[in-house]
DNA sequence: TAATAAACGAACACGATGTTCGGTAACATA
DNA sequence: TATGTTACCGAACATCGTGTTCGTTTATTA
């Protein structure tokens, strides 16, 4: 179909995540992403129905890639946790800039829940590799949460540390003997 | 003072508290909570400045008691990190049905909040009973996060479960030899 | 019983949302 | 190059929630 909806759609998502940076999403108006990206306003709506929608597209745009690379590159079930991980990680390496406006924005719970869906059927995956007294839903959302931690410790924290460097100290956290 | 300012301010918290059992928070409005609480409008911002203010007032209540209680029930310096978290645990298990309508709004980040930096200065007094490879700054954060995490998966998927359990599996899964 | 303080609620100004619609510019096709 | 289609434009509008104002009523205190 037409470029020009590429366009539009793709200086929305700059003018968006530019926002972002600076401010909170609660406190970006419609208007200001209009502004930015110099569109007009009819145009906004006709591409999405609301503000959470285009964030929720935005977070959608990011996983697709990943569940995508996920499937191309390690069909197999024998890949190691650790490799599936990095795996993610790398993803986010290429869309830091995003994922740390969205994830620094006041509503990061958008993004997380994506996340945390995505990762629940790959820990279920795995699960055979730990061993606790823990009740099994207890544990992976233990596993989850301290995956969602690491993310967030990484993008905040220590933006400069290689996606290894954190799957890294992921496991050896959640090493259980 | 005036009884009757304590009495609209607990009709006003008891209002929300039932509205958000029901509602997200963002989809609350401070109509809803003027009529539930069935108080003139200006009396409402006469309390409260908005409805966040609302919001971090109820968070505040809560930790009050929890950080007066640990001062006087713990002060010395030799209780085991797992008496605290149990100790806190029990103070959720008073106030329940407060933190269930929190956490499961939209913006349980707040509250978490909150959480987070008074476990912040709890989790540095134990530090010394972890031995890992991973930067202290990861570890706090896993520690605080996993917490968090447990918190959650309490009040969501196993209400019943006893403050002294959810302490316990806690325990089990930070432990690293 | 008089003075003080709080609650009431209608009315208002303001700002953001989402829609509508007539007009313009870009694209695809023949 | 001409023609039909489709997206974009943007001003205008209705709607809704917010937070304030202010004169009135009701409760509390001394």
């Amino acid at each position: 179909m037409d470029r020009r909806q590429r366009k539009t759609r793709e200086a929305i998502f700059s003018a968006f995540s530019t926002l972002m940076k600076n401010q909170r999403y609660e406190s970006i108006t419609v208007q200001d992403i209009i502004d930015k990206a110099d569109i007009g306003r009819s145009t906004f709506y006709s591409h999405f129905e609301t503000k959470d929608t285009l964030l929720k597209a935005m977070c959608s745009d990011i996983f697709e890639h990943i569940i995508e690379g996920s499937v191309c590159d390690y069909p197999e079930k024998s890949v190691t946790l650790e490799a599936r991980l990095t795996h993610i990680l790398w993803h986010f390496e290429n869309k830091k800039s995003d994922i740390r406006a969205i994830l620094s924005s006041q509503s990061h719970d958008i993004f997380l829940g994506y996340l945390r869906d995505y990762l629940y059927t790959l820990f279920e995956m795995h699960l055979d590799d730990f061993h606790t007294k823990v009740p099994q839903s207890f544990l992976i959302h233990h596993l989850i949460g301290t995956f969602c931690e690491a993310v967030n410790w990484w993008i905040k924290e220590s933006p400069a540390a290689s996606p290894e460097q954190i799957a890294t100290y992921y496991m050896s956290v959640i090493e259980t003997h």
